[in-house]
Formats: structure tokens, C-alpha cells, sequence
DNA sequence: ACATTGATTGACGTTTACGTCAACGTCAGT
DNA sequence: ACTGACGTTGACGTAAACGTCAATCAATGT
């Protein structure tokens, strides 16, 4: 019945060796996963991340034919998900992701990534600003409806079929 | 040279009057504009106007053949670009937006309304959090990068053919 | 040996949110 | 009467972000 089948094996595949070796360095720790185990972990499909790899977001390591998936693509797959939510483009989120995790180490690249969060945090700022509106608005309106509901109800109450 | 043109004329227009006249009633006090003057003001272009429109986030009326928009689809039209800037789709801004201007009078509609505005909260507060982080980590990285900078120029000093 | 299960690539379909272009109307100025 | 400048309605195009097959492998259980 298809039970207790994958459970993380230690070994993380022969796999046919054809010409790896400098790949699979520690292996050990960081708990390398399958796509779908992946994709559970986050609760989205197979095929956004593979989408997510077509738009060099994710760049898995190979087991044979499949994708092997460790520490740095989980952490690179949460951020592109919050920036998801925070309604930026994959692109958009690639620029960031990719500078966060390369050193950048000459003055003009340096500035330019300053020039990039810069660009970032004022949006980020305006969004900040936007959401503290919004639920001031909400909670006046939840207010409005609960005041509502525990007046008398004055009209159509319902037509509780009387 | 077409100059002094729109200027906001007091009549609002003569319009060949066909069959409008419940429409129109006061027209005085809050300022009437044409498609391409909202369109300036909240630096979109006509084309969105009517696509939101398309999709009943707007009820302009009509001088003649023409759209004309008052207050009311002012508000509306800010409410729509904020609800963008926080990503959410047309289609829950309408949701949103009807529900807050109109009367909803029910029990039944007062519930559905609640729960509408629960779900939304707790979106927009997950969104804050999401934001919060990010901004702590750009900050970081901002600290990280002028540090970098102020220190001395260890490698590649950007090739000054010195 | 064979069927099942999960992964892979490729290709096409879909939804959202407009952009772009064409064809037409219309009012203001000359 | 003619010309712009703006406005209107289709209709089609497009970019982003996947969804949905289909064909194909590959390791595994029985």
C-alpha cells in the first residue's frame, strides 16, 4: 500500500556514478530532500519549482536525473516565497536573492546592491504603509459590523420563517 | 499650439441631452474629471480606467458618450491602487471595496462581511510580518555593504588603470 | 518479468492585467 | 468644411506564473 517508503534514507542514492564526484560534498547534515518533499514542505506543486529553477531562482543539485535539494535551496525557495507574498516579481526576487548569497566584493558592485535595497526598502516602506492604513480601516468597519449585530435587529431579520 | 484648453470649465458640459436628467444631480461641489485627467492624477493610463471598469471596480457616468468621474470613483480608483500595492487581485478588490461602501444591512451579510475582513486581516498582518523581516534584513545588508566600502579597497579596486 | 510509483522533459493551455492598434465619433478652432 | 486632439468601442497581443497533459525513465515491490 505504498507505506513507509520514503523515510529519509542515509545513504542519499547510489545513483549510477558517471562522472560525479566533486558534487555531494558533506552530504551529511542538511537533510536533502526529494521535489515533492520539498514542495509538501512549502505546500506549493512540483511545477512551480521547477519553474522557480527555469528562472535560476533554484539551482538543485542532481541525483542521476533527479533534483536533490538541500539547505541553501530551501532558504533561497523561503525568500522567494516571501517576496512572493510581498507581491514582488520572480525577477525582481532573483535580483535580490542572488545578490544576498554572492560576496560582491568591488566598490561598484557594492553600490550598486546599496543602490538595489535602497530601491527595495523605500517600496517596502510604502507597503509598510499601505497595511497600516488598510487595517485601521478594517477594524473601524469590524467595529461598525459588530455594533450592527448587537443592536436590535431593526430590519429583515433574517426571515427566520416566523 | 493647443494651450488653455481644459482648465476645468464650471458647466460641466452641455451634452446634447438625450435621455439624462435623474442623472447629474448636484455636479457642483466635487470636482468632475475626464478619463485622461484621473488618469494624470493617479499616473495610470486611460486603458486601465476602463479595464477596471471592465471589471466593476468603477461606475463613471456618462456625459453623452463620455465618462466622467466624480468623488466616488476617485476614492474607489485609490482604494483599487492601494489593494494592487499590497497584491492583491482585481477581483478581491471589488470584493472589498463593494462590501465597504455598501449598506450591508442583514444579519447574514454582516457575518459574511466579518469574515471577509477576518480573512484579509490576518493576510495583511502576515504581510507586515513579512515585511518587517525583510526590512531588518536589508538593513543588515546595507550595514554590511557600507562597512565594506569605508574599509580599504582590498581587491580589485575597480581597475583605475593606475 | 512486470506493474506500480515517482521523477523528468516538452509542449501547450490558462488567468490576470493590462498594452496596442484600428476604426470611428465629436467638438473646438480656423 | 476641414483638421486635430481627445474619447469610445472592439479586437487582438503580451508578459508573468504557473496548470495540465503526454511520453519516457528508473528504481522497487511482488
Amino acid at each position: 500500500m505504498a507505506a513507509a517508503r520514503r523515510t529519509a534514507s542515509p545513504e542519499v542514492r547510489p545513483l549510477a556514478g558517471e562522472m560525479n564526484e566533486a558534487k555531494v560534498p558533506g552530504v551529511g547534515p542538511s537533510a536533502m530532500l526529494t521535489i515533492t518533499e520539498l514542495a509538501q514542505e512549502f505546500d506549493i506543486t512540483p511545477r512551480a519549482i521547477r519553474f522557480y529553477e527555469d528562472k535560476g531562482l533554484l539551482t538543485p543539485q542532481r541525483a542521476g536525473r533527479n533534483r536533490v535539494y538541500a539547505q541553501r535551496d530551501r532558504t533561497r525557495l523561503k525568500l522567494t516565497l516571501r517576496g512572493k507574498r510581498l507581491g514582488l516579481s520572480l525577477q525582481e526576487i532573483k535580483q535580490l536573492v542572488d545578490m544576498y548569497d554572492s560576496p560582491s566584493d568591488t566598490v561598484p558592485q557594492l553600490q550598486a546592491f546599496l543602490r538595489v535595497l535602497s530601491v527595495h526598502r523605500t517600496l517596502l516602506e510604502q507597503q509598510r504603509e499601505d497595511i497600516e492604513i488598510t487595517l485601521a480601516e478594517i477594524a473601524q468597519h469590524e467595529a461598525r459590523c459588530r455594533q450592527l449585530l448587537a443592536a436590535p435587529a431593526r430590519r429583515k431579520p433574517a426571515r427566520a420563517a416566523s
